[in-house]
DNA sequence: CTGGGGTAATTGGTATACCATATACCAGAT
DNA sequence: ATCTGGTATATGGTATACCAATTACCCCAG
């Protein structure tokens, strides 16, 4: 008799508490304007596993991971606090995600696929410059999903595992940031030469653009943006 | 009444225990070869916190950082295993390695002290050629703070803290390879020119030696090394 | 001897209770 | 009123007990 192999796949495990309550923490912090208070906002232990109905173990767990990552800190018999980060820490985030983007984009010139590399296309073609004010808003999101792309055609895992990191703290940046017009074309215009240097192969010169498109969005925020 | 002000000095407060108990089972996975065995390491939670005299829930918090670093994985109700980094992830690795300090490089040459550039010629001068072979041992520890000294010449924090997490993994390749005679002869070369680089102020170049410097490693593990 | 099913042991996950220390507050002396 | 010292409280650290699920083993039927 044949066996009644229903296509099962492996039951979506529930995540552990940790990991959800990790999740649930990290969205709370994302959307706490972090660089805006003067004071800053301390969390409790007890206060918050009673808010997430389980016990402070996983809780614990969590935060600990958070505390390793840099998003809270834990400091021993005083409380946990959400850290703020300051602009020369956002300045070296961004100094090292033009290192490893710059990288990727070197990887991916050398060996990604074509069809990969035309894909990008889609990410920039359509904001045109004389187009572009309308739609701003989308055009944020563009921006950041063709950095990313960028870095999957990289093929290099623990780039991307590193930038996902970096990313957190760098989008609100990146978010305010494009938004003023001029660098908003100017950043079109980059992507579009980036483009190119990948169709081209040019290993060294994709690595060049997106070291210099980078670290040009790393010098304007050290000199004009303001984080208090 | 004159206070008789004691000239203490700040107690040096005992770092907790999950600290300790993390640097301790770090120190030992180090020393456990494990790209040579064939069957991963299982580590066992209770009997660890028997033999450090620990309770398990300090054991844990260290052994879900280990687990987060990539150094042990933890799989629920199964166990806790000793990773065996694939030589695809050590390629990575280096990779990685390569981006970050070839960025350090471009740092150092843009604004790194005179002084801090000179002091590089003391890693690198004692090593002639000729001399190499009797120093060999020497020189590997000598290779390997050359290039943390240029990363900490840039002086860019979180590229410190990301190539000492990878400086674990690569370590152990790292020493493996470089004890083969033409690799160091070549190694010391590219040394010297990357100072010269660093001298004359020149990043770009800096930054490229660098690279290639480091890839090179990358592509002799990638063709020569075998991790079984 | 083999296969299957059920039970016990193992193991990481979670909850709870207790501990140690830093801070805040209060009382009494000056 | 102010300063000193002690005491209560809050908070993160640690220990322990219990839970759930997976694995391993053994016993019995065939």
């Amino acid at each position: 008799m044949t066996k009644t192999s229903l296509n099962i796949e492996p039951i979506e495990i529930g995540f552990g508490l940790k990991h959800r309550i990790y999740n649930a923490l990290k969205a709370a912090i994302m959307e706490t304007p972090i660089y805006a208070q003067g004071a800053d906002l301390r969390l409790d232990e007890r206060a918050l596993s009673a808010q997430f109905g389980i016990s402070r173990t996983p809780l614990r767990e969590a935060l600990a991971q958070l505390d390793q990552e840099g998003l809270v800190r834990i400091v021993p018999r005083r409380g946990i606090y959400i850290v703020r980060k300051t602009k020369a820490e956002i300045v070296e985030m961004i100094t090292v995600w033009a290192a490893l983007e710059s990288m990727a984009a070197r990887l991916a010139a050398e060996s990604a696929s074509k069809e990969g590399i035309a894909s990008l296309h889609d990410l920039v073609d359509a904001y045109t410059t004389d187009k572009l004010a309308i739609k701003m808003g989308e055009y944020s999101d563009a921006n950041i999903r063709f950095h990313q792309a960028i870095i999957a055609l990289g093929n290099c895992r623990l780039i991307g595992e590193l930038t996902d990191k970096l990313f957190f703290h760098v989008r609100a940046i990146r978010q305010r940031t494009i938004f003023e017009q001029d660098r908003a074309k100017r950043s079109i215009q980059d992507h579009k030469e980036i483009i190119a240097a990948l169709e081209a192969r040019d290993g060294d010169l994709a690595e060049r653009l997106v070291r210099e498109h980078t670290l040009k969005l790393r010098d304007h925020v050290k000199q004009f943006v303001n984080l208090e």
